[in-house]
RNA sequence: GGGUGUAUAGCUCAGUUGGUUAGAGCGCCACGUUGACAUCGUGGAGGUCAGAGGUUCAAAUCCUCUUACACCCACCA
């Protein structure tokens, strides 16, 4: 006899069965015992190190555990690969988020300090969410947990950068991404929030048509109309240029003929401004059209806009309007229309599109060798039905999403998370010198080409450049060959320096000697028209252009210093900061008194790039400032984690995985980009399966989430009901694709489960005469109950079995939950108080039905598996198999069932007294059947069986019942209403066998079937109307 | 605009390839229960399977359309 406590308190287990199991090893199938060569393995999707466990993570973690756990039992060798995922954007918001707390952002703390911030913030949550998983149960092989962010994770995300690098599929391009002014950063799709505001939509004549923009500060250089090639409106003025008059003045313009262009909206024909609309961009690159930045990355205009340089947008756009307005070019102005304007999620700002430099993915270009693209690779083995996807319908989406993949654009401009492993040669850095004053300067005539030393002033001013200069070093000292340029580098740097032709002044022509105003004022006109005899400021930009050249093959991350004239630092004004010359002008040095400022530049030197794992040999290597996009580290998760890419034992074994089981919203994310990456880099799957299942939301079918206060915390849950029910609760009654709702009571139904089934248990461990294990050829069944409940095992392992192996989880929830509930406690365990002396058909089924609940409920059902005193944990116990017994006794039983089942009906519906047992006639064929289960039928109908008694007529199944009970009235009318029913049915069925198409058409055991069920009716009718 | 789903009892959901007089759990109602379990037992009521058409001998199930809701993608000059 044991003693165990009347109720099963969870809490006071789940702990200690988990430290069992870990102790046990057997998490890690390196420690299983052999029995098959097959192996099972599962890659947990990592979690978020953001933060909490919540119930998305319950229910993927309940449904992986549970195929997990089935496959350990029969027998696999079976692993379930924990990790987590460093999740660059969200997590280093969330850090991002405690510093601004602190009114500190990260560029105060600098990459190195912020990113052990980052790393200390994700080691606290690792720890938290390692310990939630546990709670749930999980059997994961802590021994093999990894993290995105690995040492060995990093290896292998550089490898495969490199390798596709060098197949040619990784490419730095242009592409326009939301750019937040305030927050100087780019942001992610996801990280726009968008409102409606009401802002004035303008209508503008723009030469041949009218366009309308919500944006008129940004239609600067707009040279390019656009019209649906089947606008009638416009069918004369396709492929025509015009002179348009414009903001600045007249331009050309073109028209082309597209059908991105809606003829719906507006006038039907519209411009384009490629560097700050997405969309545009892409029409810019299909045909050919110059990119012109109109707006910096501060929000303000550049020198694109002519006269409006440097003013911000909101500014800008009023004065455009208004300067449009006085050409007579205003159409028409809405002022109620609204806008859907993207801003920023953190500071609300507006975003401003802007062209940037990113890292692609080209997922159209064929593989080499494959002949084939990273997206046909990838569409290929789901259309093969290599990788199947549960449910099928996500084939479909797959599809789609596929067909219209674009460039994958793998860079972030965040600092957490894997840097690119790409470096470049250092750029060059200029620092540009005037020469010192000359005798003409100061006189303020115009020198030239005029060949002048340095009066005085200049040469005492070289002097104290060379003090200043003290501590910077120069690689490269170069200067113009004129002589106030070398005496002035001569005093200041030393005799180390090249001259160079190409730096010389401007050479004034017929101006030289010239007052300084009189060339003043016609500077503006040499722009592109040389001064009379000489040369134009376009010449000097022209020979400075072929200097910066040879200077960036030459000098890679070298520093120059420069010694030259005012209209050569100009140029480089012009060249480098793209400045016009007219702002040159306006913004010369000479305007400010400033005395030699030292002008810095740079020279960006792109074109000699190394990719590879570490940082090349050489000084002058800087590594990209960018990082790359989170899911490119977790579209290698399958096969990163096993060693790749050494080839370990481990990826042999255990790749491909045999499942992924994740949410259904992050197919596109993540088990796209897997399956592409592993046909790319292994030339195999990544996984056989994919299970999606829903999202878990609330009982009102709302999202659960903080900010509605509807969240449920799995770890309350679990305090509360234990992780069994709460395991439960997700699996039952959760299809895969569908989303789940789940709410408190649903969790305490399960609860109530767990409990009964601690009864059963209880109930059969103390009062059998001995605890052991039973093997099967010592069960011996007698009764005709005991090949019933023994014959239902038997089904129960084969339709638990076929619901695991096909992932029905809810159906083999449901169906086990029917037979221990319904048909072992409610039926046999009765009938075993009746009959008696059934110790070793209860310790077989229980034993048995532990082992089939096992993969849902693993700590309930271990906990009671130690009290059987087994040598082993029931993790590693073996799935059980069908009996062989008679068939015959079996379906008999049913119809004891049923007799019962009509007593207790009649009783119940007669309102006859529950306590007392009332006699009871039953006559049927197979009286033989009536003795042998006499017993069963008194006391679970509670009647006292005579051979004739008097009272109400039942039948079942053609057996006559006849009860002593008084009938009441209000069974008469169900009665009635019974009648009606069944002479409805018996309508029917004769008119379905009388059609002689349905006899023609139906298969014969349909017929067979229908026949029957007709005569069964109106047997019942006879009985009910006799 | 393109796509995908969902709609079945008061609530939450099952319902394989068409062959049901349409199921479960919770809730509700009635009756009961001093020993495995009140976290229990027995029984019951409750449904035009969103609507309209069609295919078929036969439709909750297949097709078309409509309605409502949800989600994904694209776009918003």
């Amino acid at each position: 006899m044991k003693d165990l406590p009347k109720i099963y308190n969870s809490k006071s287990f789940e702990d200690k069965i988990y430290l069992k199991w870990e102790e046990s090893g057997f998490f890690n199938p390196d420690n299983l015992p052999e029995r098959n060569k097959k192996s099972f393995t599962i890659s947990l999707p990592p979690p978020n190190v953001t933060g909490q466990l919540h119930l998305g993570h319950a229910a993927m973690l309940a449904y992986q555990d549970t195929m997990t756990r089935y496959h350990r039992l029969i027998g696999d060798k079976t692993l379930w690969l924990p990790g987590m995922d460093h999740a660059a954007i969200a997590t280093q918001s969330v850090v991002e988020k405690k510093l601004n707390k602190k009114k500190k952002t990260r560029h105060d703390l600098g990459r190195e300090k912020f990113l052990k911030e980052v790393n200390n913030f994700a080691e606290d949550s690792k720890k938290t969410i390692r310990n939630q998983i546990k709670k749930m149960g999980s059997s994961l092989d802590w021994s093999r947990e990894h993290f995105t962010l690995d040492e060995d994770l990093s290896i292998a995300v550089k490898t495969v950068f490199k390798k596709m690098y060098d197949d040619g599929l990784i490419y730095k391009g242009d592409r326009v991404v939301n750019w937040c002014p305030t927050c100087q950063s780019t942001l992610a799709d996801d990280e726009v929030e968008y409102v409606e505001k009401k802002a004035p939509f303008y209508y503008f004549k723009y030469g041949p048509v009218i366009i309308g923009t919500a944006r008129p500060e940004t239609k600067f250089s707009d040279k390019v109309i656009i019209v649906h090639p089947k606008d009638k409106r416009y069918k004369d003025i396709i492929g025509k240029e015009f002179n348009v008059e414009w903001i600045e003045g007249k331009i050309k313009a073109k028209v082309i003929a597209d059908i991105i262009a809606d003829m719906e909206i507006g006038t039907g024909a519209m411009t384009i401004t490629p560097a700050h609309s997405m969309v545009d961009f892409e029409l810019a690159q299909k045909y050919d059209l110059k990119v012109e930045k109109i707006i910096d990355k501060d929000g303000k205009l550049t020198s694109a806009a002519g006269s409006m340089a440097g003013l911000d947008v909101e500014k800008a756009r009023k004065k455009v309007v208004e300067i449009l307005d006085k050409k007579g070019l205003v159409h028409e102005i809405d002022n109620n229309y609204t806008h859907n304007l993207s801003i920023c999620y953190r500071c609300s700002t507006p975003i401003e599109p802007l062209p940037s430099k990113q890292w692609f993915v080209d997922v159209n270009k064929k593989v080499p060798g494959r002949n084939k693209s990273l997206k046909q690779l990838a569409s290929e083995v789901v259309e093969s039905g290599e990788i199947k996807m549960i449910p099928n319908r996500f084939n479909k989406t797959y599809f789609q999403w596929m067909d219209n993949l674009r460039d994958w654009c793998i860079s972030r401009q965040i600092w957490y998370g894997h840097r690119i492993p790409v470096w470049y040669k250092e750029p060059i850095e200029i620092t540009y010198f005037v020469h010192g004053t000359t005798p003409d300067n100061e006189k303020s005539i115009a020198t030239g080409l005029n060949d002048v030393s340095l009066s005085e002033l200049g040469i005492k001013q070289s002097k104290e450049l060379k003090k200043t200069l003290k501590d910077k070093k120069f690689d490269v000292i170069i200067t113009s060959d004129l002589k106030r340029a070398t005496e002035s580098a001569n005093y200041a740097f030393g005799k180390d320096y090249i001259t160079d032709k190409r730096l010389r002044e401007i050479n004034y022509g017929d101006m030289t000697g010239k007052s300084s105003k009189e060339v003043y004022d016609l500077k503006k006109e040499t722009i592109n028209e040389p001064y009379p005899n000489g040369e134009s400021h376009k010449n000097v930009e022209k020979r400075m252009r072929d200097l910066i050249d040879d200077i960036s093959k030459k000098y890679k991350g070298k520093k120059i210093a420069i010694i030259a004239h005012q209209a050569t630092q100009q140029a480089l004004d012009v060249i480098l900061k793209g400045k016009t010359w007219k702002q040159a002008f306006d913004e010369d040095w000479r305007n400010t008194k400033a005395w030699q400022p030292g002008w810095k530049y740079k020279i960006e030197t792109d074109d000699e790039t190394y990719v590879g794992l570490e940082t090349p040999k050489g000084k002058d290597w800087i590594q990209d400032e960018d990082t790359l996009d989170t899911w490119f580290s977790s579209s290698l998760w399958t096969f990163s984690t096993l060693g790749w890419p050494e080839k370990t034992n481990d990826l042999k074994t255990f790749h491909p995985t045999q499942v992924m089981e994740t949410g259904y919203d992050i197919l596109f994310f993540w088990v796209a980009r897997m399956i592409i990456m592993s046909t790319y880099v292994l030339e195999e799957i990544p996984f056989h399966n994919v299970y999606l299942h829903g999202l878990i939301r609330d009982k009102e079918g709302k999202k659960m989430s903080k900010s509605l206060g509807n969240g449920i915390d799995p770890l309350e849950m679990i305090d509360k009901y234990g992780a069994d029910a709460l395991r439960l609760s997700m699996i039952v009654g959760s299809t895969p694709g569908n989303d789940l709702r789940l709410y408190e009571e649903k969790i305490q139904g399960y609860r109530n489960f767990i409990n009964k089934l601690w009864n059963i248990s209880r109930y059969i461990l103390t009062t059998v005469k001995k605890v052991e294990q039973i093997k099967k050829e010592d069960l011996e069944p007698q009764t005709m109950a005991d090949y019933w409940i023994l014959n239902q095992l038997n089904n129960i392992i084969d339709n638990t079995t076929d619901n695991l192996e096909n992932f029905k989880f809810s159906q083999a929830g449901e169906e086990l939950y029917e037979f221990t509930w319904n048909k072992l406690a409610n039926w046999y365990i009765e009938i075993a108080k009746i009959e008696g002396n059934k110790d070793k058909i209860l310790l077989y089924i229980l034993e048995k039905l532990l082992i089939l609940w096992h993969p849902m409920c693993p700590f309930i059902s271990e906990v009671i598996w130690e009290q059987f005193n087994s040598k082993e944990l029931l993790i590693i116990s073996n799935w059980p198999n069908k009996l062989k017994l008679k068939e015959k006794e079996v379906k008999e039983f049913d119809l004891i069932q049923e007799i019962i089942s009509a007593i207790r009906n009649a009783r119940a519906e007669h309102k006859a007294n529950t306590k007392k047992t009332y006699s009871c006639s039953i006559s049927t064929k197979n009286q033989k059947l009536i003795e042998d289960n006499k017993e069963i039928i008194e006391k679970l109908g509670k009647v006292k069986i005579t051979p004739k008694s008097p009272g109400i007529k039942l039948n079942v199944n053609n057996v006559d019942i006849i009860l002593d009970i008084n009938e009441s009235p209000e069974v008469k009318k169900n009665k009635e209403k019974s009648i009606i029913n069944l002479e409805r049915y018996i309508g029917i069925q004769e008119n379905k066998l009388k059609n002689k198409s349905f006899s023609k058409n139906a298969p014969p055991d349909v017929i067979l079937k229908e026949e029957e069920k007709l005569k069964q009716a109106k047997v019942e009718l006879e009985k009910l109307t006799s």
